[in-house]
DNA sequence: GGTGAAATCTACCTAGG
DNA sequence: CCTAGGTAGATTTCACC
């Protein structure tokens, strides 16, 4: 499926999505042609999902950045699917997961400041009926950010 | 700062950043240039950190996707660092946050599959010097993946 | 806000294994 | 017959007006 050069053009294109055709061949010794090719199949091949920009959250207003686990007391999946709705509609969360174990919830959430991350738990993710508790935690410094997935 | 319009143009760039000039402004309803220039500033005042190919990680091989949380014994800086140089350095830790409260690390990891999540736990991550206890969950299911930033 | 030159992408064509 | 390299038309960007 893929070789040491296709593995090589997704790490460039996760860390600069504009890289043109011609960059790509430089640093993979390809033509542009054959660079461009590759990242073609590679899109159609489902590879690559797509291209987004990187944001900076403080510059935008948010300071704060946590996780909260959440555990479900009733695991119906009505109750469950009311919660998944929440979920896609608070702006805040921005990535949300279920994970193994206790079938709960674990959120990434940006916030103004913590005021806001506490109304949000407070008043938005507890109240939740299908809701029996969460544990929040907040982020102090990020080592690290969606590197380049390993092949 | 940032107007309404900004922020639409932020939205519309992180589902893709491949959108032309034409196309925001059509979003928009500004002229190519306009839009195109919005952009430019954005950019240049450090909103926009950059442009990543976002990849499928199952097609990569990499069944597995989990949160490791993990507990420092001892909180000298040396350790620490020594630690942080061990999460910059494996390629299946991805991102990895430092947390308030015990001081300790959030780590999103990707393997192909349990048993290679399994080694890295315990023949990388416990066997660290300045590592007290870990932590580990599997996701089942992600529901939300890095949606845009609220503002 | 619009225009034009430079660069880029994509589809097609040609050559070689 | 399939893959690599090159070329032309359309599109996009960016500096200038």
């Amino acid at each position: 499926m893929l070789d040491a050069t296709d593995t090589r053009l997704l790490a460039a294109l996760q860390k600069d999505a504009h890289l043109t055709a011609h960059q790509l061949g430089e640093m993979l010794n390809l033509s542009p042609s054959q660079a461009g090719r590759r990242r073609q199949r590679l899109e159609a091949e489902g590879y690559i999902t797509g291209y987004a920009a990187r944001l900076d959250p403080r510059k935008l207003g948010l300071q704060v950045q946590g996780f909260v686990q959440v555990h479900l007391g009733t695991h119906g999946p009505e109750q469950s699917s009311s919660f998944a709705r929440m979920v896609e509609t608070r702006p805040e969360i921005t990535s949300a997961w279920t994970m193994t174990g206790e079938a709960d919830y674990l959120l990434h959430v940006y916030c103004e400041d913590l005021s806001a991350l506490n109304t949000l738990l407070h008043e938005v993710i507890l109240p939740h009926p299908a809701v029996a508790r969460v544990q929040s935690q907040i982020v102090m410094d990020q080592l690290k950010r969606d590197a380049p997935l390993p092949t």
